[in-house]
DNA sequence: ATTTTGCGAAACCGAATAGTTGCATATATA
DNA sequence: TATATATGCAACTATTCGGTTTCGCAAAAT
């Protein structure tokens, strides 16, 4: 199944999760815990987020611990990123035009 | 309906139309030429988008011009940013941990 | 060896989602 | 005035989504 990150941080509960987890890693039931619905809801959205790389898994005997990829976490910053630049361009292409109206008032 | 910036930007013809429309306003047929989808259907989009005010409308006698609410796309940022803020602190707590092995290694 | 614990996977269900077609309305244009 | 254009809205549909219950399995604990 195709799994995105922007579809995955869509649902709030997965968001938390993330921030839950984010200062350190945790096992499946230590997070459902924090959670009102079952362990079966909060695994699957571990699933949905381990699938889309913003969660990595550390096995230590029957235990798994969840931690985030901080890396991946990126890529939204990276997409955020395209519209700064479209923006600093727009603005700067503004500036440019600014300075050729104060330009041509000098003349 | 409650919208939410995040689930607003799940859909991946959601993120294309505010890439599409970040460089300057375009109306919603203008916009619909650039997706294999009807005009309706990008037309429930510019609600979405609009709803979580990530879009402004501009009206124009029988047209309307979308654009994008540059300030809105922060709440993305500000979000990310948390992550920031914690992994800074684990960062810091774990150089005080160096620091103090150090000390120790000393004595 | 038996029981408990930690976990994922499957089957099922109601709600939400993204798409379609069809229609209503207001503004241009002939 | 009649017609074409730009747009939003409603009804319908197939699919996805988030949740639950039930189950199976492997690792600890007794």
């Amino acid at each position: 199944m195709r799994r995105d990150v922007f579809q995955a941080i869509a649902d709030p509960t997965r968001r938390a999760i993330l921030l839950l987890i984010a200062a350190h890693a945790m096992t499946p039931n230590a997070i459902a815990e924090h959670f009102d619905s079952t362990r079966q809801a909060v695994s699957k959205h571990l699933k949905i987020l381990t699938e889309c790389e913003l969660l990595k898994q550390k096995f230590t005997g029957r235990e798994i611990y969840y931690e985030v990829n901080a890396n991946k976490m990126k890529d939204i910053d990276k997409w955020l990123a395209q519209f700064r630049k479209i923006w600093e361009t727009r603005f700067s292409q503004l500036d440019a035009v600014l300075a050729q109206l104060k330009q041509d008032k000098k003349k």
